[in-house]
DNA sequence: GCTCCAGTACTCGGATACTTAGTGTCCGAGTTGATTAGG
DNA sequence: CCTAATCAACTCGGACACTAAGTATCCGAGTACTGGAGC
């Protein structure tokens, strides 16, 4: 799984805990935790194409959360990264070579394959676990082990 | 996902459709479904690694199961293949750079991040999927759709 | 003093290199079976 | 005819190229603020 996604979720967090009213630049989120600035600004831009972050030009200008962190699951974060389609993808191998049964009849998809129907079942519950929990859940979490960190965050921003 | 998880799962099904007396070379696994010789070679040696297989070199050599079908999970073949190693690893981004908390007490470990958490409980749901399926049950479920396939898998290969 | 304007600094956004993992191929070590010469 | 040795063919196994995705970077378009000139 691409690195990104473990950026993109603790930047959400960190947008949250910098709060509403002023945006932060990626530059500012990359420094934060020691990240390259361009390719996290990469990840924020697949966010605010999924209509997680908003996005503003110029000075001022930045990142922040376009609707509250509780409307958005683990699921929609790694969705916008990592891309909607599933990771293992039927090649439907069955149907080449001397082992083509009939040649796949009118109703018959890639579901009839007892393997990919197997597999699929699986990420199935992979995306459901991922879409059970939000952002909003993780970050009173992170309250609970650190309870400090938002503080500290927002001041080295005004520092900024 | 590699895409030779898939023609190991179809390989397995197709060695217990050829029957445990002999053994099917990689080269006429590979022929059956039009597959990259050499290449599926190199999965079907992963799954032998791990115990899933058992090989036999020279004249009448080949692949052959080495324990039943139904002692085989799903599980099993994506960890021979894919690598033990979880999809989603922690990099601790958050211990790095200005935003780094206390420099990790003692027992705080990677579990300790609300993120990491979440992202391995999701993926531990997907594993137990996995495992809780083996691939005699797969097997069953194909010839069901067809039944005819097992004969005709024989046929071919002693045609050969 | 107030308004308007030009300039500047800063932001995202996409286009462009680089690196690693995945994909595909090739050749050698080893083994089995067949063939042939000898008893 | 039976036995033993040689030979050839076939197998896995790992070492060697090629490709695509992921990683990282740079530069341009656009915007908001700052400073100053004009009224």
């Amino acid at each position: 799984m691409s690195e990104g996604v473990e950026w993109a979720l603790h930047s959400c967090v960190n947008l949250a805990w910098s709060g509403p009213d002023r945006a932060v630049s990626a530059a500012r989120l990359a420094a934060w935790h020691d990240l390259p600035a361009a390719y996290l600004n990469k990840q924020l831009q697949a966010l605010a194409r999924a209509g997680i972050l908003s996005s503003s030009p110029g000075p001022r200008g930045g990142f922040r959360l376009a609707r509250p962190l509780a409307a958005v699951s683990l699921m929609d974060v790694v969705a916008a990264v990592e891309g909607p389609e599933e990771a293992f993808r039927c090649a439907e191998i069955r149907r080449q070579g001397p082992g083509a049964g009939e040649p796949a009849a009118d109703g018959a998809a890639a579901a009839d394959c007892a393997i990919a129907h197997a597999m699929t079942r699986a990420e199935l519950a992979w995306r459901k676990a991922l879409a059970a929990q939000n952002l909003d859940e993780i970050r009173q979490q992170a309250e609970r082990q650190a309870p400090e960190a938002p503080r500290r965050l927002r001041a080295w921003l005004a520092a900024q």
